[in-house]
DNA sequence: GCCAACGTTGGC
DNA sequence: GCCAACGTTGGC
């Protein structure tokens, strides 16, 4: 089993909108990104994700999912009318994926993008990294553990 | 709204 | 294959 982060904005779709879905599952789609694509393409059942919030007040680690179908075609590519469609990918070769998530977890509180830079632990997470914009990142096993306990703390850590 | 970082495109 | 131009991401 492996661990990830995905980035959403949650003014797009965020883990609120998640949780409202039927059976809190939902299609990952709109990843245009030829890495964080094969990072798709590698996700298991069962997998866990942070989902992350981006461009959002504060951004940060709103909560967990779980990957409950592996990857397939990204529907939206093939649509005209969404703003993911890409009149370059063929239906009988789809460049892009989607899997699906399931809702695991909304966290009490936020862990900001502050929070995580002030854990020296994690000063090495890919996430923190200057200039990142994948939007689907592995994380370490340590790494997780470390933010999982921040989300068991009773006080935030902002 | 700004802008640094970075991926992609396309001319050559 | 190089690289300038351009578009996007995402924090601030």
């Amino acid at each position: 089993m492996a661990y990830w982060l995905m980035k959403s904005e949650p003014d797009v779709f965020g883990i609120n909108d998640l949780a409202q879905r039927p059976l809190q599952t939902e299609l990952w789609d709109g990843v245009r990104n030829y890495q964080a694509r094969n990072y798709l393409k590698s996700m298991q059942v069962g997998d866990l994700a942070f989902f992350y919030h981006s461009n959002a007040k504060p951004p940060g680690i709103a909560g967990i999912v779980t990957i409950s179908r592996t990857a397939y075609p990204d529907p939206t590519q093939f649509d005209k009318h969404s703003p993911y469609f890409d009149e370059r990918s063929n239906p009988t070769d789809p460049r892009w994926m989607s899997v699906d998530v399931t809702l695991v977890t909304i966290f009490e509180h936020l862990i900001s993008l502050d929070a995580l830079r002030a854990q020296p632990a994690l000063a090495d997470l890919p996430l923190l990294r200057r200039g990142n914009r994948l939007s689907v990142l592995p994380m370490a096993p340590s790494a997780w553990e470390i933010i999982n306990r921040m989300a068991n703390m009773p006080v935030s850590h902002a």
